[in-house]
DNA sequence: ATTGTGGCCTGCCCGC
DNA sequence: TGCGGGCAGGCCACAA
């Protein structure tokens, strides 16, 4: 599913659409707009302007539009799929298909030209939103420095796992970054954050960036080295170990007994 | 404030 | 072969 990872694939190929004329939107879903807005005060906004910058804070991709105009956010949840110009984003997609029901085109954006910027996203979980609150999310995990980690570990009883996906303390991690993570880092996803010493918190930092670096070159949340065992019955791909699975957080969580302490 | 829980959305897969 | 239940998880409302 979308995580920091495919959102980041997601802004780069969204950058291709920067200094196009909007012509028009598309917004057939009230249900995918969010904060009250409607269909015509998309257009509004909107129709006239261009996208002069693209950025990312976690999961949420951030289109500015010229002329002091709104930014405009779009959220992905699990399963939608950003396409421009007709070609998909991005290759493959956990949980999802490429499939193009065109009931699940929730938002377009049409461009002078003949380009489009369509989010397809068959489970609605994703949505559309003007101006969004960037400061509700926390800092963003591909630059969250080690002592910024620490304060945001320090003091609480919630669980690793929750704490990391919290997106209000930290932006960016989803179920499957996390599990990737803390395997890596031999971390119990259980344990309660503020237990972790300082040694623990530098290699969760080092072993985070290490994480989203070489899943974002292999190209996605779902190509960890604990993602095939990440099933039930799964066994540790690094000592052989029956894995645990448990609720954390509210989610499927896998992890290994033996190494994860 | 913090933390935990349940519900929302819908396609897919498994077992009968 | 069709059908129904369970599952996936990002996000939000709500409760304690």
């Amino acid at each position: 599913m979308p995580e920091m990872l495919e959102v980041e694939v997601y802004r780069r190929a969204a950058h291709a659409a920067l200094g196009r004329r909007i012509i028009d939107i598309s917004a057939p879903d009230a249900w995918f707009l969010k904060g009250g807005i409607t269909a015509a005060a998309v257009g509004d906004a909107l129709i006239g302007r261009e996208f002069v910058a693209d950025r990312r804070r976690g999961k949420l991709l951030l289109l500015d539009t010229s002329d002091d105009g709104p930014t405009l956010g779009l959220r992905f949840g699990m399963t939608g799929i950003l396409e421009l110009d007709g070609v998909d984003a991005i290759e493959a997609l956990q949980y999802s298909t490429h499939r193009r029901n065109p009931e699940w085109e929730r938002f377009v954006v049409h461009f002078d030209g003949g380009g489009a910027l369509r989010l397809r996203d068959p489970r609605r979980l994703g949505g559309v939103e003007l101006d969004p609150d960037e400061d509700r999310l926390g800092p963003d995990a591909g630059t969250v420095g080690v002592a910024e980690l620490r304060s945001i570990l320090a003091g609480s009883t919630s669980p690793l796992k929750a704490r990391l996906m919290d997106q209000a303390k930290l932006a960016g991690l989803g179920n499957l970054l996390t599990d990737e993570t803390l395997w890596r880092a031999g971390l119990d996803p259980a344990r309660q954050s503020r237990s972790l010493d300082s040694d623990e918190v530098a290699l969760l930092h080092g072993e985070m960036k290490r994480t989203l670096k070489d899943l974002g070159k292999r190209g996605g949340s779902h190509l960890g080295d604990l993602q095939q065992a990440r099933q039930r019955g799964g066994i540790c791909p690094r000592d052989g170990a029956a894995l645990d699975r448990r609720t954390i957080g509210g989610r499927t969580t896998y992890s290994c007994p033996v190494h994860q302490i």
